[in-house]
DNA sequence: GGATATAATCTTGGATACAAGAACGTGTCC
DNA sequence: GGACACGTTCTTGTATCCAAGATTATATCC
């Protein structure tokens, strides 16, 4: 078994992603690589890679010789992603509409399953939303429109995970995407197109809306936000070693009057 | 005046992208962090930072305690962009179709003037086409399309740059430009959508056939192929100290036979 | 020559050292 | 209190060091 490259690193990365989207990390806040570093045992050299790379993607900023921040929510670029998300999905699903073997099989068994045995976490149901959309494109064939629709769908996660927050929202994301499913297994290519936009704004402004509130939320009351959203979300169960308070990371700096 | 970040890995980073894009790291081709520090004058933390930048975007792999190789061509792949780029530039030419003001006086300057002003220079007009690609999707106005858009544009360089080779490519391509200009400004969506479609296809087959031919040239005169296609794209004007023959690279190791 | 065991060399990943200068705190002056 | 000067501490970017093991070269045996 040959160990794999960048190991630290790589682990790094997603750890380090993961306490953006459990709002560890909030936008505008500060933090220096030592920091990261210290908090999980390893030296600068795997934390400034795994930043790189997640600077590179957008999350993050760095000024020289000044530190680092986590880049402040701006609501028209998560509208600009929400919309390329839009026409990588309906497009795909122009192409499946147009094939009569589609492989969503596993989709259906999750999605047109009778209310009763409906998952009803939201965090699962989050998972599962993101899952059906993402297995969508992916079915279409396209390996790099899939990478890039993957990419998309992390970053629109710190909104998109707030969206299944009520029975509603859960129920109506179970009709909608069992709807959709029909329309694609009969061909109705329009219709499949219009319910998907609707489908994709309307869960966008549902979740801008909650982000908006749990933002503020977060701010008010830093720790009990923090652990809360841990609980709530609990995507980090690495071997993490010694992570004192996060919401400690902003230290003698001031954060940003960011939205 | 503050310093940029990161300035050395920046640059290298561009540096040895452009390697690629002029045939100089050639697909298959194995190489270290050393060598490419000791040809660039720097320390390998920098080059490490370009490398694994350059990695995760797709061009290189590297192999642990081993080494690194330029991923070779995937002609599967290639189509793939290809198709992801008509998706994004015919959903941009689309929106351009139902507004009365589309921004595109610049294009219109390159493309519609008498054909004894068009460029005849095969890498000029590349970098031409390009642009007019690009910008077509600019003006739509997503940035996150329009980044997307520039990624894959890049990874397509490496073929794309060999389109315009003959003089009857680059008629051609200025005739269906303008001819796409045209449309766009006439609201003709479904022409528009229908050209510009069979524009990149066309572009994609032509690109590949000589590409491959290209490849096959590099590979039986390493030395002076490499020096020819440096001349003929001269993309790097850097400060390059002493980059002595580049295709030397491979050093000791065997060249894997990839496409 | 060809195969095999063994030693020398290379290579990456991570830790550490260092330089330049940014941010911060403190003391001083008014 | 408020502004400013100055010295300390902190922070990033790059270079260097080191460990583990992959690769290559060499010696040995047949």
């Amino acid at each position: 078994m040959t160990r794999q490259a960048n190991q630290a690193a790589e682990e790094l990365y997603r750890q380090i992603k993961n306490e953006i989207f459990d709002f560890l990390l909030l936008p505008g806040d500060r933090f220096t690589e030592t920091e990261l570093a210290s908090r999980y045992g390893v030296s600068r050299t795997p934390v400034r890679a795994a930043l790189y790379r997640l600077k590179h993607e957008g999350y993050f900023d760095v000024q020289f010789r000044s530190g680092w921040s986590v880049k402040p929510f701006d609501f028209v670029r998560f509208d600009e992603l929400y919309d390329l998300r839009a026409i990588l999905e309906i497009t795909a699903v122009e192409r499946l509409c147009q094939i009569n073997d589609a492989p969503l099989s596993a989709l259906a068994d999750t999605w047109l399953r009778p209310p009763a045995l409906r998952e009803n976490d939201a965090k699962t149901v989050a998972q599962l939303d993101e899952d059906f959309h993402c297995m969508l494109v992916e079915a279409a064939g396209n390996r790099e429109m899939t990478r890039v629709n993957s990419e998309v769908t992390e970053k629109i996660r710190v909104l998109r995970r707030f969206g299944f927050l009520t029975q509603e929202r859960i129920d109506t994301t179970y009709e909608e995407h069992a709807k959709l499913l029909k329309l694609i297994q009969t061909h109705r290519w329009p219709e499949a197109s219009i319910l998907l936009r609707a489908h994709i704004v309307h869960n966008k402004m549902e979740a801008r809306k909650i982000t908006i509130h749990m933002l503020h939320e977060a701010r008010e009351s830093s720790l009990s936000a923090a652990d809360e959203s841990r609980d709530h979300a609990g995507a980090s169960t690495g071997p993490r070693t010694t992570i004192p308070a996060a919401r400690e990371v902003a230290g003698r700096r001031k954060r940003a009057a960011s939205v």
